[in-house]
DNA sequence: AGCACGCCGACT
DNA sequence: GTCGGCGTGCTC
């Protein structure tokens, strides 16, 4: 009846109860000598007359202080458990706040007698007198509203600036006003992000109806949160993607905030798109779901097509904002062509030009470049020596700041040799450079340029070395916004969200990589963040006049002409995802193919490849089989992280169901393939449904 | 995942 | 002679 703790258990466990346990409710049950946290999961069924030889342990106490989980969100957990090829008990327990794990059953009472009962939602200034709509704003708003009676998934497409916040809070503000008892969800990619959404929602809403989730909360924080959405008391329900699983009762509107992020990817465990959840749930749920976004994914934006010809459309709503409101004209966009710089140029005599004539008006820069740390390398030049990790396929970073080699991958540190570890030359040197030899770098190259003020100019980083204080992100920000720095260094961390009032400028000095990636999805992840790079420069129009600037970004490129570049010159996300969803469709790939991978990890390369192809080979007579592509297994990228050798194997079908069909029916295979002699030495196995880096 | 049972090295 | 290493296997 129940669900216990976690994966290779075969499923669902039968309990005994002497009362009948309504599907939902929440029960201690034992399970080997210790008692965990189960969810009654089928109607009960009776055992008289049944065998007597059928020894069913008694459940333990149930925590019915608490309303049973609703059929809604059992369906979510059971589809994303079959989807994602996990067990229902791992989804289920996952989804749940850890803290009710081990919390007594008078504890959880005593907790719950705290809450007060569900009130009104609150009139605050913001609410009765809320800004003006743009017509774009008022027109999406009315086509998401029409047809009150059904339903339907939209993409909100609006450039960065357009208002897409105000449009979800209008949504919601709509929804509360007319269903007393409704309640939303509102996921957004980052943990950084919530703060500031969950104050406007605050402003708006009152304190009491919004509730946020996520993992960077204490586990009381979130337990607190879980039982107000669970009761109804919260009507907003903030968070990333962990929040698709609360349960909310009464939830008739869905919004995914930036919906292309790769972040509502999981990346591990029961690795869920919470994006693709929250759109099933929807449906399942009759709630209406807005998928918002200035460069939306290209599955989402091919689901939106519109009908053409024999073609039907997509089964979502495609809307759009394309002006900004209050904010500059969108950035020129200004491409250096590299080739004709001298060599070893790492910043262009024209862009450094531009952020000086910056700092001597007192605007502010940003600056992008994708490589935390000095130096990706350090090697020797006599001998060829480089900083490889003993534990991995990389090379350890060069950190400057304290003088260490660090692997991003296995997180070995060690000091900086003096001299190369292979054949003693003092002389080794970085190769390369990381946001740290970069602001060194500006910092001397504007060392005699003077502020407005005459004093001298300030360089600031900001990637997940120089924050991994608590509250150091906050702090960096906040000097930004102060207009302390002048400079602003970071890696992507920096291109999300944050409305910086006096940039007028942002540069990305080396975005080629991502080019000519073997990561198909690598040049939509790059247009995307270049993109919403570029809308952080020149968000104050009111600034932009008073300053007479103009909002500029820069792009450094070996490849002036690539079409993404073109295409990014024009901010014409139309034309590039055009061309994107061509390539794709030549080449049979998402969205046009579904895809998973299979993974397995082991201590030698040859004995993870050897478990995949014989897995391979075993799925040939499987159903679904032959419309199911297998290709070879293969290395990694990164082959091999902590003395750990990575092999996957990618799978592939123009057809979803067969795909779900084959993998379904390959799961017991895999796990009895791994007690065969084929599967010694296979440290771990897992399947990745639509995965996203491949 | 936990937590057992189960067979081989350095310690009171 | 025991304490304990983590390899394999089970949990209604």
């Amino acid at each position: 009846m129940q669900t216990p703790a976690h994966a290779a258990l075969g499923d669902l466990l039968s309990y005994a109860s002497a009362e009948p346990l309504p599907p939902g409710t929440l029960v201690r049950v034992p399970l080997g000598k210790r008692e965990v946290l189960g969810v009654v999961w089928n109607e009960p069924v009776s055992l008289v007359g049944a065998e007597p030889d059928l020894a069913l342990k008694p459940v333990g106490a149930a925590l019915d202080a608490l309303e049973p989980l609703g059929e809604g969100w059992r369906d979510l957990v059971a589809f994303a458990a079959r989807y994602y090829q996990r067990s229902i008990g791992e989804i289920a327990l996952a989804a749940l706040p850890p803290q009710l794990r081990d919390l007594s059953t008078a504890q959880l009472a005593r907790r719950l007698k705290r809450k007060s009962a569900a009130g009104p939602v609150a009139q605050t200034a913001e609410s009765s007198n809320p800004v003006a709509l743009s017509a774009e704003q008022a027109a999406v708003l009315a086509r998401i509203a029409e047809g009150t009676e059904g339903t339907g998934t939209f993409l909100l497409a609006g450039s960065t600036g357009s208002g897409k916040t105000e449009v979800y809070l209008r949504c919601v503000a709509d929804l509360l006003a007319r269903e007393p008892e409704a309640q939303a969800l509102v996921m957004v990619p980052e943990i950084n992000l919530t703060p500031q959404l969950e104050a406007r929602f605050k402003a708006r809403f009152g304190d009491e109806a919004v509730v946020s989730l996520h993992s960077g909360m204490t586990n009381p924080q979130r337990l607190a949160s879980w039982l107000a959405a669970h009761s109804g008391t919260a009507r907003i329900v903030l968070g990333t993607r962990m929040a698709v699983f609360a349960s909310i009762p009464a939830l008739q509107l869905i919004v995914v905030d930036e919906e292309h992020d790769p972040s509502y990817k999981q990346q591990e465990g029961a690795r869920y798109s919470a994006r693709d959840l929250a759109v099933w749930r929807g449906q399942r749920e009759k709630a209406k779901v807005v998928l918002g976004s200035a460069t939306p994914s290209l599955e989402s934006w091919h689901q939106s097509r519109p009908a053409e010809g024999e073609d039907p459309g997509g089964r979502y709503v495609r809307l759009a904002m394309p002006s900004r409101i209050g904010a500059g004209e969108l950035p020129a966009v200004r491409l250096v062509d590299m080739n004709l710089q001298p060599p070893k140029t790492v910043i262009s005599g024209a862009l450094l030009d531009a952020i000086g004539q910056r700092i001597a008006r007192g605007e502010q820069s940003m600056i992008f470049l994708n490589r935390r740390g000095y130096a990706p390398v350090l090697a020797c030049g006599d001998c060829g020596w480089k900083s490889e990790c003993p534990h991995c396929s990389a090379y350890r970073v060069f950190h400057k700041i304290d003088r260490t080699l660090r692997c991003h991958h296995c997180g070995f540190t060690e000091r900086v040799p003096r001299a190369c570890p292979a054949c003693g030359n003092p002389d080794i040197a970085p190769v390369g450079r990381g946001t740290e030899r970069l602001e060194e770098h500006l910092a001397e190259l504007f060392a005699s340029v003077k502020r407005p003020d005459g004093s001298a100019v300030c360089i600031a980083r900001i990637d997940a070395d120089s924050t991994k204080k608590q509250g150091a992100l906050e702090a960096q920000l906040a000097a930004v916004h102060a207009g302390e720095v002048d400079v602003l260094v970071g890696t992507q961390m920096i291109a999300k969200g944050h409305d910086f009032r006096r940039i007028t400028l942002v540069a990305a000095v080396n975005p080629d990589g991502a080019l000519f990636s073997s990561d198909f999805r690598a040049p939509e992840r790059l247009f995307s963040l270049l993109m919403q790079s570029a809308g952080r420069a020149g968000r104050d129009a009111a600034y932009l006049a008073a300053q007479g600037a103009t909002a500029e970004m820069w792009i450094q490129t070996h490849h002036a002409q690539h079409p993404l570049f073109m295409a990014l010159r024009r901010h014409d996300y139309t034309a590039f995802a055009a061309q994107q969803l061509d390539e794709r469709r030549a080449a049979g790939m998402p969205p046009f193919a579904f895809q998973a991978l299979l993974r397995a990890d082991a201590r030698e390369q040859s004995v993870a490849q050897g478990f995949l192809n014989t897995a391979a080979d075993q799925a040939e007579s499987l159903p679904g089989a032959d419309l199911v592509t297998r290709y070879p297994a293969v290395p990694l990228a990164i082959q091999r992280v902590a003395n750990v050798e990575r092999a996957q194997m990618l799978i592939e079908s123009p057809s979803r169901a067969a795909l779900q069909k084959l993998l379904a029916a390959w799961q017991p295979l895999l796990h009895e393939l791994r007690r065969t002699p084929e599967g010694k030495g296979v440290i771990r196995w897992l399947i990745d449904v639509d995965p996203h880096s491949i």
